[in-house]
DNA sequence: CACTCGTGGAC
DNA sequence: TGTCCAAGAGT
């Protein structure tokens, strides 16, 4: 859940999630679309589906415990090496060097005087993190590995920010490369993600409408152009009409022509998150 | 390596 | 207001 999301935005879900499916068996019980339903509005509902897989994997293969073998962790679906790294170091107290955006940035700016780590996650910025870990011969040194961990992306996450960095209350801003340099600003311009228009926004439609849908959705509402059926007609397929129809009004709004309408659609099946009926109809899988 | 994939808060 | 960016992974 915290790939690429807010901790803040994390939080209550992770919350209501953990208490409907404590251990990997409860989840894996259900089916997938339950999973894709429960994340909400997250983001990238591919990782509920992954993290669907998993907990079957988890059960299928590991006896329905979470491995605390790096490789093994890495092995699991959606667990690449931020999050088997994670995992290993907070769950299981064994030091693994754990790169996230924080660590990342943190590293640029304290050691290496950049405004911005590079755009892409670079060898040299692996080997300067496996460098700046503690020694973990000994007990305390694995506990210092560990704790290095936590503070490297406490440090990121709350004082070394992205946008305005807290530098005047930085633990380490006497050391800090970046200040001793000056500040100098990013060395590369940042690229925006466009939105509008684009087939993430189609498919984020898409999927509002599937969540909240309660039974098949036929095809034609979301591949439809122009006008879709006014919100009040489709009751019959939806959850509670208040928090939906807005959703309706959401795909509807969309500047998206036939061919990607469709092109999206084909997307979610190919991915896994839509499923067709055989009728005419598309659900989140079963 | 470059690209895709959601969402919403902050400034 | 529009832009930036967030505990990345998979292809």
């Amino acid at each position: 859940m915290l790939q690429q999301t807010p901790v803040v935005r994390v939080l209550p879900v992770w919350e209501r999630w953990m208490a409907r499916w404590p251990t990997p068996a409860d989840l894996a019980a259900e089916p997938a679309g339950e999973a894709v339903r429960a994340w909400e509005k997250l983001g990238y509902p591919r990782r509920a589906l992954r993290l669907h897989a998993c907990a079957r994997e988890l059960e299928e293969v590991h006896g329905g415990r979470v491995p605390s073998d790096l490789a093994e962790l890495l092995a699991l679906p959606g667990v690449g090496e931020y999050t088997a790294a994670a995992v290993s170091s907070f769950a299981f107290g064994i030091p693994a060097t754990v790169v996230d955006t924080n660590v990342r940035r943190v590293q640029a700016r304290a050691v290496t005087g950049q405004a911005l780590p590079e755009p892409s996650y670079t060898r040299a910025e692996a080997r300067l993190a496996d460098a700046l870990m503690p020694q973990r011969e000994t007990q305390d040194g694995i506990r210092e590995a560990n704790l290095w961990n936590a503070a490297a992306m406490e440090l990121g996450a709350l004082i070394c920010t992205a946008r305005s960095p807290s530098c005047d209350v930085c633990p380490v801003r006497q050391r800090c490369a970046w200040i001793a340099a000056g500040q100098p600003a990013p060395h590369y311009q940042p690229k925006g993600q466009a939105w509008e228009g684009t087939d993430r926004q189609v498919r984020g439609a898409m999927m509002t409408v599937l969540r909240a849908a309660e039974s098949s959705v036929p095809e034609a509402l979301l591949t439809a152009v122009g006008p879709l059926p006014q919100a009040r007609d489709l009751d019959a397929q939806r959850g509670t009409p208040e928090q939906t129809s807005e959703q309706w009004r959401a795909l509807r709004r969309l500047a998206a022509g036939a061919e990607q309408r469709q092109r999206c659609l084909t997307g979610l099946i190919a991915d896994g998150l839509a499923v067709q009926d055989g009728a005419g109809g598309v659900t989140l899988p079963a």
